[in-house]
DNA sequence: TCCATATTGTGAAAGGAGTTACAATAAGCC
DNA sequence: GGCTTATTGTAACTCCTTTCACAATATGGA
């Protein structure tokens, strides 16, 4: 099994082969892409090594293939539906944003406990009352979701995720939610990135560059 | 140095003893903490001996005591003040967050390049036109801050920022910015955590239970 | 056609990070 | 006051990640 750095880091590559991509760029060497992610050559052919071996020598990689392979690898080369509980700040920054389509990932639906909340301003995305959660994750078998909801209410919102079917949960909330194993959580924790700045930031002596997840 | 994983952790270990703290516990050994934030104790203890011996035994921590080495260590006794660069979606979800004021975190100012986008709504944090920006860091002392531009401005506002003196910097666009050596950059790559969790919930066996940065 | 060389793929080395295990010990109880 | 025991602090170990280094090799040019 690949390791999630190396997955965070496939993803990376995506994007920016991708990027080189739609600039007609067609080949790149793993030392011009380290250049561009900030990533070590080596590291890279490693992780691409994960994958197989479909690089030339002397040349480098075909930006059209590793991209389709890295697509193929992480699951997205057919788009994957994933759904928001939380209609409040960071929820509806979510539901504006473009960019996932292109990463093959499509936040369906939205669900919210305040009816207020349930107006579509501007996007697209349907807001629905949380009775309608577990019906549309069976019917449309969603297998990803977001929490974007207040901390005391991520628990029970995890819960019933679970129970529902969800089998990942990308939690905006700053607090630890307890799942069943096979349930896979990922934490966004915005004031613990900002709080790790500050750490480095103020201890003031010469160190690493760049913090990367 | 403390590594960045460690510094994380200590971050999400304060939070919870201010929350413990709050519902009036006094004392938690490592094992109780550990359970709450989902780590190993043993980690936990081995995280706070960086910063010192203050456990009791058979007794475990004092949470106020323990917040306060925690704030201090990490460096926000004093309230740290971020500015924010792009005030869009994910811009304004930062700037209507009163959730950062607790960890010692403060968003002083915002700036954008697009007037229409300076009337304060709702948040009392004031956007400001790009070109008081310099002047801004510079008479504030502002060492960190936010990135929330569309990808092909990034590197252009991290010159600027650094070139102002910001020494620590939170991208949220998908795309790595280069920076003199001095300056930490750390990234926010929500399509990335999507795909991560796209890929491990994919791979349909069992496997370890959570993804945590 | 043959050569010089840029680049891959990978084995080995180095460097962390996390876990286990336990001796030391202070607290609370009898 | 002494004994039992929960809990810390840490040394040793294991495991995992990253970096280094280089042989293999395909390419493009002469
Ligand atoms: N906004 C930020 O910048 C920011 C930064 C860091 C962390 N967070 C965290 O992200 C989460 C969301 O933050 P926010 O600023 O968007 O909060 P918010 O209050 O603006 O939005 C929360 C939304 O969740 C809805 N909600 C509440 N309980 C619910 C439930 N049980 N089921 C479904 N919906 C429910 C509310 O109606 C509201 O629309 C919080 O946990 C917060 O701590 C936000
Ligand atoms: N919104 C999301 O959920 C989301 C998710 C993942 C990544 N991102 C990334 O976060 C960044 C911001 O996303 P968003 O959805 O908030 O975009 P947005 O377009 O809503 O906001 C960008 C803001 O930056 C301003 N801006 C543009 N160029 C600028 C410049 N040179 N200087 C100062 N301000 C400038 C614009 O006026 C706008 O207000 C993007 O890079 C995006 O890829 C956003």
């Amino acid at each position: 099994m690949i390791s999630k750095q190396a997955i965070a880091r496939l993803s990376i590559y995506k994007r920016s082969l991708q990027l080189l991509r739609e600039s007609g760029v067609e080949q790149v060497s793993s030392q011009t892409l380290g250049r561009i992610v900030g990533i070590n050559p080596a590291q890279i052919r490693k992780d691409l090594a994960y994958l197989g071996s479909f690089g030339v020598k002397k040349v480098g990689y075909n930006t059209d293939r590793l991209v389709a392979i890295l697509s193929q690898a992480l699951g997205v080369t057919e788009v994957q539906k994933v759904i928001l509980v939380g209609a409040g700040n960071i929820g509806r920054a979510l539901l504006s944003y473009k960019g996932f389509a292109k990463q093959g990932i499509n936040i369906v639906a939205a669900f919210d406990i305040d009816p207020a909340k349930r107006h579509g301003e501007g996007f697209s995305i349907p807001v629905y009352p949380l009775d309608k959660m577990r019906d549309f994750i069976r019917k449309s078998q969603i297998r990803i979701a977001v929490i974007a909801v207040p901390a005391q209410s991520a628990q029970e919102v995890a819960d019933n995720l679970v129970s529902a079917g969800i089998r990942g949960i990308l939690n905006f909330a700053p607090i630890a939610v307890s799942v069943p194993p096979e349930v896979i959580v990922s934490y966004v924790n915005l004031a613990t990135e900002l709080e790790r700045l500050v750490y480095f930031v103020s201890a003031t002596d010469i160190r690493k560059t760049e913090v990367r997840r």
